[in-house]
DNA sequence: ACCGACAGTGTTAGCGATAACAAGGGGGCT
DNA sequence: AGCCCCCTTGTTATCGCTAACACTGTCGGT
């Protein structure tokens, strides 16, 4: 079976294709009655409408790029996933383009991009705080839209979760499990993110006068976490509760905890941040912070769509996913 | 800069349209100094072909779907840009759509692919061996390409590698480094690399005399290997090497093995299989098989691109990564 | 010399959709 | 009743590229 055009179903229709795009689109009058016909002749012929067609007539935006460099394991599938979705929507195309953590590859991987011939780039953490990337990126005329970022730095335009709430969240659901010996893991520190983990977990904590929080700064691997809790556990025995700045480090401290034969969530309760597959593979599996990661992508790309990028800074929301790393603090 | 045209370039090089066509798609004879020119021009404008008008005026392969249920974390991240890849070269656009690894939902998921005009589909594990989407692809009118399953069962075209010999090459590998008590946990029943896993394995070993094999049944999760692993511990305490089928298991294992305080590798070797991200960020860092996974997906989704796919079976090469968990055998 | 063959190139006509404008038809208003 | 206007719908002209065919000239063979 030959893929239907618009010109099969308005002949079905008895009405002009223009007007089945009217109803395609929606966004122009239609009569009701005509809209039905319409409907029901694209129902019968299962048609589709042509994406490169409509792209092609719109002139609309060609190709999306996105660079990314390690992130951890379950982000950069999900990240994959929301963008690609919002690409399909928009009828473009997806140029993905592998670089390092480091200014030269990051510049290196834009270049690539602007020689295919790219002019909107959607840039994951950590490439949205990249300064360095951004400048690279305005100097080769691409838009921008960075996830996960911050805008304080720039004015380009960001689409994130509100990062410091999130982390009280987790502080706040702790304290009332009765935990007062905090251990926390810090982000990589390049990272707007961590800092704001860092800052609203802390600010929480430190509202209770008999509360404590001992910090180490972590790189969001699973093997700086596991090598922070080492330390936390070391430091401070009486620890209860770790708060691990994501998901990758939480699972590296159960495993640290495992080594030292410490129950979680029995004697310790851990939790990570972003509710990636890790989180869910983990055994037990990890209480931690859902962040909309691939929804984030895909706003990301749909705000690329436009024709002018407003320099807006959406903050989508978030939610404490309770699982089987936390529990109510020892009793002492 | 707006983007530049065929017929700029055809402008300045002082050709026709059709010329510099025919010199960007290099099917035709173009006279070398006419090509010179042209590209020279290419090169001055900095032009990119336009994807949605190539596709629409050859009228090629259009939407490719991809239908995925809860892949392990770093498998559908290296699968995605592989097949990415392959259809960005196709000037195809991918959808994907997500599915629980049963039979009813596969289904549906095809189904809701067909409705939005796929009609070619590319079959990650365990869907490729699914005779039942087999069937049901068939059905819709999709061609398809299946990954990392084997032909045996259907006339599907499929990629893989060849994962009895792969597994085989683990058993050398560890039986060079005098091992003789060997665990073996299995993959997930319904995948045929999971049997041809366990046959290399069990060959390579069983040809050895002195050597002996525990196996476990897992099901390519963290957890099963974790589990596995603990059965394993208790079973056979002699054990110095456990091949877990894939790398989440190994992970597991690794778990279980730090929770006991066993050393890794002073005294136990683990071995995973893929390479995926887990397999890196994992501490210690995992011995596996490379399986050159993106570069299978983007295969698959090329094969699809080509008006009849022949019912070939395209085996690629396979590599041992020798990382951290793995060294000789403790002296007995 | 004349012819056919063929390498190079240009011309024309869409691919499937939408933008922009034109056209028809029914009110509501004076 | 007559006018204007808006609501719907159709027409036409592209979007950027390539298939298919038409055309030009050059070459070798007879």
């Amino acid at each position: 079976m030959r893929d239907r055009t618009i010109s099969d179903v308005a002949r079905l229709a008895g009405v002009s294709a223009m007007t089945v795009s009217r109803v395609m689109n929606g966004r122009a009058a239609v009569r009701a009655g005509t809209r039905e016909a319409v409907l029901k002749a694209v129902a019968t012929l299962g048609y589709t409408p042509n994406a490169a067609a409509r792209k092609l007539a719109t002139g609309g935006v060609d190709r999306i790029g996105l660079i990314y460099s390690n992130p951890s394991a379950g982000y950069l599938s999900e990240f994959l996933l929301g963008a690609l979705e919002g690409v399909e929507r928009l009828g473009a195309q997806l140029i993905v383009e592998p670089c390092r953590d480091d200014v030269q590859s990051e510049q290196a991987a834009l270049k690539r991009l602007a020689a295919g011939g790219v002019r909107a780039v959607v840039l994951p953490p950590p490439h949205g705080e990249s300064l360095a990337a951004l400048a690279q990126a305005a100097e080769l005329g691409m838009r921008v839209v960075a996830v996960a970022a911050s805008t304080f730095k720039s004015d380009a335009a960001a689409v994130r979760i509100d990062d410091r709430a999130a982390a009280a969240d987790i502080g706040r659901y702790l304290l009332g499990l009765g935990h007062l010996r905090f251990g926390f893991i810090a982000g990589a520190a390049n990272q707007t993110a961590s800092s704001e983990r860092r800052e609203g977990f802390l600010a929480e904590i430190g509202a209770v006068a008999d509360a404590s929080v001992a910090v180490e700064e972590g790189a969001f691997t699973y093997r700086s976490g596991f090598e922070a809790a080492e330390i936390l556990f070391d430091r401070e025995p009486e620890l209860t509760a770790v708060f691990a700045s994501n998901d990758d480090m939480a699972a590296g401290v159960l495993a640290a905890a495992h080594r030292r034969g410490i129950d979680v969530p029995g004697r310790l309760s851990v939790v990570g941040f972003d509710d990636t597959e890790t989180a869910r593979s983990v055994w037990p599996a990890l209480t931690t912070v859902r962040q909309p990661i691939s929804q984030m992508a895909a706003q990301a790309v749909a705000l690329l769509g436009e024709r002018d990028i407003p320099p807006v800074d959406v903050v989508l929301g978030h939610e404490l996913v309770v699982r089987e790393t936390s529990g109510p603090a020892p009793a002492a």
